[in-house]
DNA sequence: CCCACCTATATCTGAATTGATATAGTTTCG
DNA sequence: CGAAACTATATCAATTCAGATATAGGTGGG
């Protein structure tokens, strides 16, 4: 239920066409929340609705029609609403490290080229965030956030790959918390 | 894509019934991945079909039925497989951190407490965390890996927080990347 | 001129996910 | 004994999300 609330924080920034809000989503605000546009065009609709932003048509004599969204004060007041409120526990979605729990199941050349690879895909995103554009205040803060959470996962990583290498403990078979 | 890769792979350690599985997804699988229990009894079931899983169903005298399900050695293969493939980039959905990114909204007091507010979530998920049980190696590691990267977003927070405080900076009205 | 790429809006499908609810036996504690 | 909590499986509706596709004009280079 964030992606409204993510728009109304780009729209108070500046107006802007859902074109704009994507790409702004896809390279900047992507580390937190992402969306396809075929999520933001109907939330901006359901926005547009429910009076927190308003639409104006351009229409110039060349070029295609473009529409530009504007934050109204109630909208703004969402938005203060919204970031106000408690904040949900996070949602873990963290395809890349849910493998490594499982890299018992790989021999010990292929977990290396696991880790390794894992640890590639966050060095790349660390460079893509560091590369980014100058931002507003406290965006550009999260953006920093952001890249220090990435590279602690690459150290503890580092700590991974060094004891990867050694043959299986001796485990107990089973690890069951509670016995029937 | 990935809940019965997870599941898979926590088979993988133990059979178990969907109830063991929703168990160890809430406890110690969270901050890699989550799930409620309308999602693993399908996902089960599309795994038995798939081949990955059998199940025996276990009808003591007393008491309810219990579905046992076991992996099989093509999930194991199908475990391997995922676990080396390379991970998507993540995909990031922090709807906290995400607040963070417009305290602009906020007055200076509303500030401080968001914040502090956020910490205590992430300072109560990492207690929760290091309160665990033991776990098999990876897991046990990847644990820590989700401890640590909470602890840096905390240190991330404090100075974050140091800067709130302060009244808000001159900043240029717009920040378009690109003129029209 | 054509091709590739970018700007821009919009929709459709199918899959994943959430949150709620139903059912039913078991254990535990007072 | 009764209430509460736990074990256990299952389904439903609603929402969110991803990926693909459609449409159309604009821009820049070869």
């Amino acid at each position: 239920m964030s992606l409204p609330h993510v728009l109304l924080g780009l729209l108070s920034e500046n107006p802007s066409t859902g074109y704009d809000l994507a790409h702004a989503l896809a390279t900047d605000v992507a580390p937190v929340w992402r969306a396809e546009t075929s999520q933001i065009y109907p939330a901006l609709a359901r926005l547009r609705r429910a009076g927190f932003v308003l639409l104006r048509v351009l229409a110039p004599q060349r070029g295609p029609r473009r529409n530009l969204y504007r934050i109204t004060a109630a909208g703004r007041r969402e938005l203060r609403r919204w970031v106000c409120e408690p904040a949900p526990p996070p949602r873990g979605k963290d395809e890349g490290l849910a493998r490594m729990a499982f890299l018992d199941a790989l021999s010990l050349e292929e977990r290396r080229r696991a880790i390794l690879q894992y640890d590639r895909g966050l060095a790349e995103e660390v460079r893509r965030l560091k590369a980014g554009t100058p931002l507003p205040r406290f965006r550009r803060e999260v953006r920093r956030v952001a890249i220090e959470r990435l590279e602690s996962m690459r150290r503890s990583l580092r700590i991974l790959l060094a004891s990867a290498g050694t043959p299986p403990a001796a485990l107990p078979a089973r690890f069951d918390d509670k016995k029937k």
